[in-house]
Order: structure tokens, then C-alpha cells, then sequence
DNA sequence: CATGAATGAGACTTCATTCAT
DNA sequence: CATGAATGAAGTCTCATTCAT
């Protein structure tokens, strides 16, 4: 029976893994638009033309735009909640896993910059309802990290100056505006070739993502201040 | 006063003010809608409606409805401009500076958070072309702070061990996120009424923003961790 | 009839000849409601309602309002100078040459008013642009006649007193002014119920389109002057 | 009091003349306006600033845009009529009343290229208002210019195989056609530059339009056919 | 399931006209 | 009379969504 299946050539298996295969092409193609013409710009013709489909075959595997918006911040927030968990706990001391959760992000972004761009600019302020929408998906990822953090607390080995939750915002804002600013700075100029005033270095230009995270590890736990014994 | 005036009778004010004080009426509705529905949902009859003028009248002071968000970005992003460098020249040593700074912005999200939430949200990273635009803008406010930091380096109080371009762009997205979270936070809830699980603080309800300032300070001076000496 | 073809079964057409219909039948009720309102007057959604579509569709056949414009006068034109070509071809000498070119385009004129009206009347000088193209395209008929005077003239059988190119040209506006004239006297007093004085003549008033190429050929071969040999 | 007036220097007389002077103005400014724009796509505003007028100050001399189209009209035509009737009465007999018609005619193009525009092009069939409008006017000119040819016919002069109201209209088409071709070749190639091909000579391109005042002449008397006693 | 032509509500914007000054 | 800012009706066009094939 599955021989004589259209389906069947090529490998391919159960029509069950075929609709989610389809449903990811178009997760992929709608990642790769909006992170090129942003959410509202996005057209629904342009993503079923990037996924090789018929528009209508978007309203198959998805009840509306907005869905598939949300869908696609659901599967990528997934993906990344689930790096981040495995790279903390992947670690044994509180310091080691705040680096470990600093350096998976870095390293999500330098590897999957279409998907970070889409995840840090496009999806996450496009309406207020997404705006409510991923506030809970991020606090998923921010209590991963407020974790830590309460952890090293506890241990007497941070301060408990800041609370553990703000503590986790703040780190998670200066990753995020890294990100932004490395994702921005990568092609710098864009199409307008209009290229900001070279002479003053606002950080916005293209810095090691990378390297970023040791900035982040120097901040966080030492800050500014040069110690008086180092 | 003087009656020889031409626009002096009635106590009416010159044409010119005139003009100055309805194109800002029209600034203000649109501050309010936008930060209501968001720029791409908001309707340019809802912002006429707000402001107390006819639709065509918008596009007597407006070019068109994009222009009408650049002029909105440009006038309060002066205005938001202004207030931190006249906080940072009013203080001497580095250390003071940066708090000046941290607190004046967190002072003026505590004190205009409609305006707050169109500068977080909706202004920031609305189309490719506002996003290139307002990097220019947010360009000299992350270089008024880098200012400040390289000017603490120099000095030999803090580590360079981060450049101050990036360090500077770091204490933003603190500041950035802590603004995030507050202005969501403020009225949790929304018009949906879906409330985010209570039980695990993220961080994102309702907290003091101006002590927010302290924890910055703390987090980028002192880091997390314990002084040996201390 | 054929089984194999795809589209064959249920008397369907080709998925090609369905789109060249459609827009046809859009056509066909722009030309109608243009020669009702005018070109500028006309509202699309007439069109759509007129043509039995949505407003939406006639932007899937057409870029645009003015798109759609140039496209009823591109195939208007097609069809007259083709028939008029035909006509010149079916004749040997210039005279009959000529003739046949009156006797076709006055014909044309009384089997389809609708169209002739929009051609003669809406079409030709909506706007500057409209101008400079249509200029183009009548240039082919001009040509087409100032070829049959030519012709005459070097066989000798024709004075050439005037150059054929401007002869081409006023012949073609004496048919033009009788096609004009003729037009707007089929429905004098129109919908405003405004009559012209009938008293004293001036040829605009109901007269046989057809006759009228016999008044052309006489008025162009032999002029006004009675023959001394007459 | 008229001295005192502030409208009495520079010789400038009573209100009433002041009245039309400003009428005539805004005339002039539209008939300019509308040569380069076209009446649909002149904007009111446009013709106020040509005027040298306020917008409003144009609905104190005209009830509407449409009413000034139509004075504009009227002025032209009464103005082309007096001239014609003029020269057709400086005449004796019936052909030298037509070629001062004709002579008449032509002289006004050459002379008031951009008035000749209007009239040729824009004012003629803008709107159905205007055209039914315009018919009763031309009917005028082509009553004057058919008068001429019934009184040839009557003389024994010239063959009535035409009938004069309809022989009046083609002659006129001939003298509207030779117009539009010289008006529009005027400045061929025009604000896009795109030139019609060079090669074939549709009689479009520049030509002294005085001259064709003999092509008529010749047209309507003798027509093309060679005399045989010639 | 897939298609993609068709739909039609609704957005932005223009511009003739008015009227308070 | 003159002004010109304001009005708001109306038009063109877009695009998410549907549904017959």
C-alpha cells in the first residue's frame, strides 16, 4: 500500500510527516520574508511564493496571518527555550551557567541570523496582542535565567542587590541589543547605501557576536569598577 | 500686548505658533493612538479623530502617514535627546554621569509612559526604513553614553575590558528591557484580559521603574559579584 | 469534442482562453461605460459592476485605471487599422483605394457607436500622456491613407498641390468632424433634455453616417468647383 | 473719492473694471493652466497661484470649476468668432470669404498657440456637460462657415453635391485636424522625450500651419483630381 | 488535499469648496 | 472683497481570505 502512494517515493513516509514537513516549509518560508519585508509589509502571496505553494495552501495548515506568525514564534521560541535549558544544564556552578546561557544565545544568532532577526525584531513588537503573546513565551526564558541567577544568590556567591528577576531582565536586554545591534550592523549600508557617519563608533557596526559574550560574562559579574585588589 | 500687532488683538498668537501648536496637537493624538493600536493598526481617520481635526487636515502639516511617524520619532527622540544630555552635563565625575543619565531615563518613562510605550514599541522597529532611520537617532544617545564610559576608562576608575562603544550599547538594553517590562507590565491584563501565570515572577509585573535605576547602577559598577573585601 | 484534451470535458475552454475572455468582457464594459461617463468621470467600481466583476478583479487583468485605458485604445485601434488596412488591400487603383478606406471607417462608425464614440471622443485627449501615445498609434492609420494619396500623386492621377502626409491628415479630419458630428446628434439633447436650436442647421443633427463617404470622396477628388466640362 | 480709492492709482478706473480685470486674470491663468495640465488634472490651487489669487477669492468670480471651464470656453469662442465674422465680411465673394475664414483660422493657431490648445484639446471634450455644451457654440462658427458655402452653391459657383451644413463641418475638421497635428508637433518629443519614429512622415511634425491654409484652399476647391483642361 | 482566481472591505490620500478672519 | 486653512466626501488600489475546480 504505501509503495503505490504518491507520497510514498523518495523516502518519504506517512502523510502525517508530510503535512508537518509542508507546515515547517512554510514556517521556513515566512521566517525568511518577514525577516525581509517585516510582518506587517509581508505579504501572504510573497510566503506561499517562498514555500513553492498555492496561497491557499497557507490557510491549510494555518487559521490566519496572524497564526502563522504566532506559529512561527511558537516553534522558534521552542527551539530556543529548548538550547538555552540544555546549555544551562549542561553546567554546574551558577557562573558557569550563566555563561553557558550567554554563549548558547550569541551562538544561536551567529549561526541562525535570518531566524534571530526575525525572532528579535520582527516578531516580537508587531502587535499588542503578539506583544502579550510573547510576553509569556519569553518568561519562559527569562525564569530559566532569573534561576541562575537565584541560584549564585543563594550560594552567597552573588549579590542579592537586584532581584534575581529584574537581575534576568537586565542581562537578557543587554544580549538582546547586542543581538539587535550585530544583526543591524551586519549589512550596514542595506539597500539605501545610506551609511551612518563612520567617525563616531556607536557600536552599531560589524563587532565578533561571539566575543560579545564575554563582554556580557565581564559586566555581569565584575561590572565597571576596577577592583581595588586586582 | 502691544496692539500694534497684527495678531496681537483677541490675544491670539501669531500664525506661525499657530501652525507650530496644531501640528503638535496632531503629534500628540498620534503619540496616543499609536502607542494605543500601533502604528501599522492605527488608522490615520482614528489620529484626525484624536486630534480634533478633519482627515485632509493631517495631510496639511504631514506628508503622509510615514512621515507623520518619522516627525512623531523625531520630536520626541529631541526631546528624549535633550533631557539626558542636560543630565549628564549637570554632573561631574563619570560615576555621577552614568547615574544622571540612568536616571533621567528611567525618570521620564516613570513620568511619560504613553510616550514611553510609542518610543519602545511601536516607533522602534516598525518597517526597514524606520529601523535604519531611528538607528541614526538612537546613534547619539548610545554615543552620549559611551561618552560617559570612555571617559570613566580613561580615567582609570573602570575595567576597559569591555569597549565603551558596546558597553554603552549594553547599559541601553538594560535600561531598554527594564522600560519593556515596566510599560507592559503597567497594566497587565490588557483589553484581553488573559493574565500571565502569576505564580512565577518574570520580572514583568508591576515594579518600581525609578528604583530600577539603583539596580542598573549596582549591576553595572559592582557586577553580581561578591567583593572579597566587602 | 476531442476527449483527450484536459480542458475538453464539460465544454470548457482553455484556462487561457478564460482569462482572454475575461478581460474582454472588461473591456468591453469599460468601453461602455467610458462612452456613458468619460474616461475621467468613470468610476472603476462602474467598470466592475458593469462588467459583472469585483473592483479587485479588474486589477488582476489591468495595473491600473489608466493601464486599462491604453489597453481599450491599443485593441480599438488594432481592430480599425486592421480593418482599414483590409479594406485598401481589397482595392486596386488609389481612387478605389481611398474610397474603401471612407466607406470602411464610416461603416465602422454606424455598426459600433458605442465604440467609435469612445475612440472619436473619450479616448483620444484625456490626458497628455493619453495624447503623445494615441498619437503614435493613429500615426499607423494616417500613414496607411497618406500611402493611398501618394500613390495617386505618382501616378500622376492626383495633383500634388498638398503633400500627402497633410492630405492623410485632413481627409481624416473631415471623417473625424462627420464621425463627431454624427455621434452627437444620434442622441441630441442627451440626458439633460437641452436641445440645440433646430432651427437653423449646422449638420450636427441626425444624418446617414454613411452617405457622408460620398460627400468625402466628392469634396476630396473633384473639390467644390463645378467643372467647366461639367 | 475715486482718488482716494486704493484702487485708483495707476490709472486704473471703477470697481466694475477692476472686477473684470481680475476675471480676465484668473481666465488667463486657466487657460494656461489647463494647456499644460489638462482641465481634469489642473487643480484649483494651481490656477489660484497662476492668477496670483487666493483659492477662495476664485469662487467669487466663478460658481465652480466647471463654471470657469465653461467661461473660459465662452470667452475663446466669442473671441474666435468675432474674428472669423470679421474677415468672412472684409470678403465679397463666396471663395475669398472662405479662405479668409480659413486664412483667419490659422493665423489665430499660429498666433495663440496656447489658447489654441485649450480650445483644440482640452476644452472641447472634457466633460458630456461641456461637449453638448461646446456643440451649441461651434454651431456659431460652423453656421458662419456653412452660410459661406450656400452662398457659393446658390451663386452656381460650386457644386451642391455636398450640402453646406455638412460641407462647413468638413472643411472644419480639415482646419481642427491641421491644428491638433500642428499643436501637438510643436514640441514633439515632449516632457518624456520619446520621439515617434523619423522615417515615415505623418505630416505630425513641424509644419507652418500658415501654409496650410493653400492645402485647404486647394483641398476644398479643387480637390485632388487633376483637370483634365489643366 | 491543493490550487489560485476572485472577492470586497477598507486604507490612504486628493482636492473642490467653504467660511471665519 | 480677499484669504487660505480646514473640511470631508469620494476614488483608487491592496491584500487577507474563500471556494469552486
Amino acid at each position: 500500500m504505501t509503495v503505490h502512494s504518491p507520497d510514498a517515493r523518495a523516502g518519504r513516509t506517512t502523510g502525517a510527516d508530510d503535512r508537518a514537513a509542508k507546515r515547517d516549509r512554510i514556517l521556513d518560508a515566512a521566517e525568511r520574508v518577514f525577516a525581509q519585508r517585516g510582518f506587517f509589509t509581508a505579504k501572504v502571496t510573497d510566503i506561499a511564493k517562498e514555500a513553492g505553494v498555492a496561497d491557499g495552501t497557507i490557510y491549510l495548515y494555518f487559521k490566519s496571518k496572524d497564526d502563522l506568525l504566532i506559529s512561527l514564534f511558537e516553534s522558534r521560541m521552542e527551539r530556543v527555550n529548548a538550547l538555552l535549558a540544555a546549555a544551562v544544564a549542561g553546567a554546574t556552578d551558577p557562573h558557569a551557567k550563566l555563561m553557558a546561557f550567554v554563549r548558547a544565545y550569541v551562538g544561536m544568532i551567529a549561526a541562525q541570523p535570518t531566524a534571530a532577526e526575525v525572532m528579535t525584531i520582527e516578531l516580537r513588537q508587531s502587535t499588542k496582542f503578539m506583544r502579550e503573546y510573547s510576553a509569556q513565551r519569553f518568561g519562559e526564558l527569562l525564569r530559566l535565567l532569573a534561576g541562575v541567577i537565584a541560584e549564585g544568590q543563594a550560594a552567597g556567591q552573588w549579590s542579592d542587590a537586584v532581584p534575581a528577576p529584574h537581575a534576568a531582565r537586565m542581562i537578557w536586554g543587554m544580549l538582546d541589543e547586542l543581538a539587535l545591534a550585530w544583526l543591524l550592523g551586519r549589512d550596514a549600508g542595506g539597500r539605501r547605501g545610506r551609511k551612518p557617519p563612520p567617525a563616531a563608533d556607536d557600536g552599531g557596526k560589524k563587532f565578533d557576536i561571539v566575543r560579545a559574550a564575554d563582554w556580557v560574562g565581564a559586566l555581569v559579574t565584575q561590572g565597571l569598577e576596577r577592583r581595588s585588589n586586582a
